[in-house]
DNA sequence: TGGCTG
DNA sequence: GCCAG
């Protein structure tokens, strides 16, 4: 087991859980990210060019990034730790329901992800399960990304816009993309080109970033709103998937009309006004940090027995 | 509103 | 879940 080195070649990063709880399992096994692997006791993924090897013990954080060596800084940006979790769960605890979701998964915290490694995501992403997804990007990362290895495993960095953009359909076609692999292709030359700057809107207000998004071929409403949550600090973001219906029929149906709600129930798909119907709702009812709520949500909802 | 890669 | 028709 030379993998799980003794715990002195970490960095360690005290958690007051009091004042910042935080769960790296429930935040890292919720669904947004799709690159982290739990091997042994150490969670490793892969986090700009860089290997992250976390574990959690208790009230303390330990890790190591390899081949570049990071601070604490970089570890407290990615997860968000900077978020006020305390305040942001008070702020969306409306109902039983919701409250029963944080109870369950209390520490979960959205991950401050790369924007366009988050972008190529969420256009993968679409009409397919997460374990899918996982192995495409894992397809894209080993095919035009950088192998690392670190630990005896190998890792591979997710690969850059001129990667992609120079990249013959036909090789993302066999990385299992399948129809996405036009999307990917497309958006990543305007992406190479820079015609748009994804980081950028961190900076600007939700309405504008999102409707620059939706410019790209394969970002339609609800992988607008998953860039923006995941990637862009927009904790207002609700983005609607089939669990998120499911959620609002189970849950919050007489905030609706019944003509409306009769509507959904039966098909598969959401029209987009009937997206934009059910994501202004979330964002209404739950507040400026929506986002967390549908999060907690769905993952309370994805552990439910059937 | 249906078709889409496997 | 997006896009073409």
């Amino acid at each position: 087991m030379c993998f799980v080195k003794n715990l002195d070649a970490s960095l360690k990063i005290p958690l007051n859980q009091l004042v910042t709880p935080f769960s790296l399992e429930h935040t890292l096994r919720c669904g947004q990210s799709f690159r982290w692997r739990k091997l042994g006791d150490w969670w490793c993924g892969v986090v700009d060019e860089k290997i992250v090897k976390i574990r959690q013990i208790a009230d303390k954080l330990w890790f190591q990034t390899f081949p570049e060596e990071m601070d604490a800084d970089f570890v407290k940006n990615y997860f968000r730790l900077d978020d006020n979790l305390p305040h942001i769960l008070s702020q969306i605890s409306r109902d039983e329901h919701i409250r029963r979701a944080i109870q369950r998964f209390s520490g979960l915290r959205i991950i401050r992800q790369q924007p366009w490694e988050c972008l190529i995501s969420y256009i993968c992403a679409t009409y397919k399960n997460i374990p899918a997804i996982k192995e495409m990007i894992l397809n894209l990362s080993k095919q035009f990304g950088t192998k690392i290895t670190f630990d005896d495993y190998d890792f591979y960095t997710f690969p850059k816009p001129t990667d992609l953009a120079n990249s013959d359909i036909e090789d993302l076609r066999k990385c299992k993309l399948g129809f996405r692999a036009k999307r990917v292709l497309k958006t990543s030359r305007i992406m190479h080109k820079e015609e748009l700057d994804l980081e950028a809107f961190r900076k600007t207000d939700y309405e504008h970033a999102r409707n620059e998004l939706l410019s790209l071929p394969g970002v339609g409403p609800k992988v607008a709103d998953c860039i923006l949550l995941f990637s862009l600090d927009k904790l207002k973001a609700f983005p609607v998937d089939v669990w998120m219906k499911r959620i609002i029929l189970k849950y919050y149906s007489r905030h609706f009309e019944p003509l409306f709600i009769e509507k959904i129930r039966n098909k598969r798909s959401l029209t987009p006004r009937e997206y934009r119907e059910i994501s202004l709702f979330g964002q209404r009812y739950f507040g400026p940090y929506a986002g967390y709520a549908q999060e907690y949500l769905f993952h309370y909802e994805r552990h439910q027995p059937k």
